[in-house]
DNA sequence: TCTGGGGTCCTAGGACCC
DNA sequence: TCTGGGGTCCTAGGACCC
C-alpha cells in the first residue's frame, strides 16, 4: 500500500482571520465578514452558531455583539496566494482549489524535507510565522481523506491518517463530512437511517444508486471505502465564465433588466477577452420573488467575446423568460453564464481560408467592429482602472463591490 | 432587512443521425 | 413499410462546493 503523501491545506476562517490580523482590536472577538450575507465568521462568532452563508440578520440575532467588518479584498488575495506559495516550496504537484485551500502531493520529497507529517508541520509553522495566519492540514493517502482530515483538524491543527487505519477513522464520521453530500443528500440518507460513513459503506452500490442516482451513488459508495482515484491536477482551467447580481426586489421590466444585463455582460466578456477565450453557449438565469429560478440558454455556431453581442443574446433570452412567465412581476436576481469555451477561433483553427472567411462573415463585420471597440476599451481600463469607462445607463446601487466579486473568479 | 457570487457536474427528455 | 437501437448534442433544472 502506498503511503499517506497527499496534503490538504485549508486556511482557518480565512477572511475573518485576515481582518483580525490587520486590526488587532478585532482579535478574540466575534466578527463576521460581509453584510447582507456572512461570507466568513471568526471562531469566536462560530461559538455562537454563526456560519458562512447565513443572513447578516440571523447572525446578529444569534450573536448580538457580532462585529461586521471586511473589505480588504486585495489583502485576501495577496495572503491567500502567499500561503499557497509556501506549498510550492515543497512540491510542484499543487492543486489550488480556491483562494484559501489547496491539495499537494509530497511523494518523493521525503529525502529532501522529511516525512509528510514533518512537511505539514513545517508548512503550518511557516504560514503562522511569515503571514500570521492559522492553517489546518490533513495528510492521507487520498484527496478525499486528506480533505476530511483538515476539516477534523480545524481549528489550527494537523491530522495525519495512517493508511492502516483509514476505515477505522472514516467510518465513525457523519456522512455530511463527505465531499458531495449537501443538505439534500444528507436528508435522503437520514431518512434511511444512515448517519455515519460506516453505515453508508454497508449498503450495496446499487442500493445507494437507487437512492441518489447513478453517478452520485457510485461516487459516494467508493468514497465510503476510501477508494478515491482522483489524482492531483495542476493548472485547472475554467469551463465556463459567469456573473450574477442580486437585485433585492425589482419589477420584471426592461428598464431594470437591460442595464443589469449590460453590466454583467461587460464583466464576463472583458474576462474572456483578457484570455482570448470565446464562448458558444449563453445561459441566463432569472430568479423570482419566491426564490424559484429559471434558466434559458442558446448555443451559437460562431463563438463570441464582444460585450454587446453577449448582452443582446442575454436580452433575447430574458424576453423568452418574460413570455414564459407572464404572471411574474418581481425578480430578485439576474445572471449570465458563458460556456463551451474555446480559444480565439481564427487563431486556433487550421481551416481552409474559405472557412475562415465564413467564420468572419458569420461573426459579422459588425461583430468584428464590436470586438475591436471592446479591446480598445480594455486597454484604457488596464491603464486607468476599471471605472474609467463603462457602458452607459447603469450602476445605481451595487450591493456587492466588484473587487469582492473578483475573488470568486476561477482563472480562465 | 430574509437569503452573495463564482463555479462544477449530473439527470432527463427531445432532436437528429446512422 | 415498420421498427429499433445507439450515440451525440442541446436545453432546463438541480445539487453541491468554496
Amino acid at each position: 500500500m502506498t503511503g499517506a503523501t497527499i496534503l490538504h491545506a485549508d486556511l482557518d476562517a480565512f477572511y475573518a482571520s485576515v481582518e483580525q490580523l490587520l486590526n488587532p482590536e478585532l482579535r478574540g472577538k466575534p466578527i463576521a465578514v460581509g453584510g447582507g450575507v456572512v461570507l466568513a465568521a471568526s471562531y469566536e462568532a462560530k461559538a455562537f452558531g454563526v456560519r458562512g452563508g447565513m443572513s447578516g440578520w440571523d447572525a446578529k440575532a444569534l450573536c448580538p455583539e457580532l462585529i461586521f467588518t471586511g473589505g480588504h479584498f486585495e489583502e485576501y488575495q495577496r495572503l491567500g496566494d502567499a500561503a499557497m506559495a509556501v506549498l510550492d516550496d515543497f512540491t510542484p504537484l499543487v492543486e489550488r482549489i480556491s483562494i484559501d485551500e489547496a491539495f499537494a502531493d509530497v511523494a518523493g520529497c521525503e529525502h529532501l524535507f522529511g516525512t509528510p507529517e514533518v512537511i505539514a508541520q513545517t508548512i503550518r509553522r511557516r504560514v503562522r510565522a511569515e503571514l500570521g495566519l492559522p492553517i489546518s492540514i490533513g495528510v492521507a493517502r487520498t484527496k478525499h481523506l486528506a480533505k476530511i482530515g483538515s476539516q477534523v483538524a480545524k481549528p489550527d491543527n494537523l491530522v495525519v491518517i495512517d493508511p492502516a487505519r483509514e476505515l477505522e477513522f472514516l467510518h465513525d464520521l457523519p456522512v455530511s463530512l463527505m465531499w458531495g453530500v449537501g443538505p439534500v443528500t444528507e436528508g435522503k440518507l437520514e431518512d434511511e437511517g444512515i448517519l455515519t460513513i460506516g453505515q453508508l459503506a454497508e449498503k450495496k452500490v446499487e442500493w445507494v444508486q437507487g437512492l441518489l442516482g447513478r453517478a452520485t451513488g457510485e461516487k459516494l459508495s467508493q468514497l465510503a471505502w476510501n477508494r478515491d482515484p482522483r489524482p492531483i491536477v495542476t493548472n485547472q482551467r475554467a469551463r465556463s465564465a459567469g456573473a450574477q447580481s442580486a437585485l433585492g426586489r425589482k419589477p420584471f421590466a426592461e428598464k431594470i433588466w437591460r442595464p443589469t444585463l449590460r453590466h454583467l455582460a461587460d464583466r464576463i466578456a472583458s474576462r474572456l477577452r483578457a484570455k482570448s477565450w470565446f464562448g458558444h453557449t449563453v445561459t441566463v438565469r432569472v430568479r423570482f420573488r419566491d426564490m424559484r429560478a429559471v434558466t434559458r440558454s442558446m448555443t451559437i455556431d460562431s463563438p463570441l467575446a464582444a460585450t454587446v453581442s453577449l448582452a443582446e443574446i442575454a436580452e433575447e433570452l430574458v424576453k423568452v423568460v418574460r413570455v414564459d412567465h407572464p404572471d411574474e412581476q418581481t425578480i430578485t436576481l439576474l445572471a449570465i453564464s458563458v460556456a463551451q469555451l474555446e480559444r480565439d477561433p481564427l487563431v486556433q483553427m487550421e481551416l481552409p481560408l474559405g472557412l475562415v472567411d465564413e467564420g468572419l462573415r458569420l461573426g459579422s463585420r459588425r461583430g468584428g467592429q464590436r470586438l475591436g471597440a471592446d479591446k480598445a476599451m480594455d486597454r484604457v481600463r488596464e491603464k486607468f482602472g476599471r471605472e474609467a469607462i463603462a457602458y452607459g445607463g447603469l450602476d445605481g446601487e451595487q450591493r456587492v463591490p466588484d473587487a469582492f466579486r473578483g475573488l470568486a473568479e476561477k482563472p480562465l
